[in-house]
DNA sequence: ATATAACTTAAAGTTAACTTTAAGTCAATA
DNA sequence: TATTGACTTAAAGTTAACTTTAAGTTATAT
């Protein structure tokens, strides 16, 4: 099954000259054309596709997802330099979430403070609240606002 | 106890021509100055600021964010109106956690990939594997990179 | 009193990752 | 065979979020 650079934008979700974005930077050096010069995605190139997507999520820009390609394209020799870029991928993305997980710590606790505002009708009271007085789950968001307190 | 712009960035971990932009884009309404025009930065500002960047991880854009201190800049009768935006950032964060924890499933396939074709000496054989002979925590990955072979 | 480091503003510059446009070609359907 | 919709390229345009520059001011240390 092939497909044109339209049916596989609609598989991905994403536009065509995305596509064909990347094809000019580089990242799609393995896709075949048909005579009249229309781009023939297949299955592998799905693929490539994914993992391309899945390095961008991880962080990587086009120019680096580039150089993987090119690195991909060399063959063997350069396994074991995919498999450091994959493995500093993952620290990387460890590491995304968790700021992702502190940043849902926070909005936990603005959640809860303003459904007490909401409660009372006034931020007043849950403005002044006392620190043993807050959820304990929400309470180290909260210290992570006040953290310039400590400092003299 | 009183920061410059350059100590408040600091802190903070950005560059001061970043706070003085958050400002002229009116995400700093409420920074005080000294009688001779120098920002003064308290605790207080501190916290303000720590939620926006807590709002910036989120996914908000900067006019997003003014959007939101115009909002608390009105008092209790957006309380309501915050706790919303509080509620759908927190839905907003937990599916780009999701969507992560995807990328990381994704890249343990990879690692594990690139480790055996790394003892193989190749990519031969690991590129060739039987779907049942993957490890079962990464059979889930495997998948998604094989979608499209289901359809028609 | 003066040097210097950090502050001020407005305006221009940067960068990445697309998206749009224009002019033309290919491929499937009536 | 003609129409139509999707394809092609190169080049220009867009957007967000800063960053840099230039010209000048404030605050601190000697």
């Amino acid at each position: 099954m092939l497909y044109t650079v339209g049916e596989m934008a609609k598989v991905l979700g994403v536009q065509p000259s995305t596509l064909r974005y990347y094809d000019k930077e580089g990242l799609l050096p393995f896709i075949e054309r048909s005579e009249g010069g229309i781009r023939m995605f297949t299955q592998k190139d799905y693929e490539a596709l994914k993992v391309i997507g899945c390095l961008k999520q991880s962080g990587l820009s086009i120019k680096e997802i580039k150089s993987f390609i090119e690195m991909a394209g060399k063959g063997d020799e350069t396994i074991e330099e995919r498999l450091k870029l994959f493995q500093t991928r993952r620290e990387a993305v460890k590491k995304q979430m968790d700021e992702l997980k502190e940043t849902l710590d926070m909005l936990n606790f603005k959640c809860w403070y303003y459904e007490t505002a909401k409660k009372d009708g006034t931020e007043e009271n849950v403005s002044k609240i006392n620190p043993e007085d807050i959820p304990a789950h929400l309470q180290q968001a909260k210290k992570k606002l006040d953290m310039l307190y400590s400092e003299k």
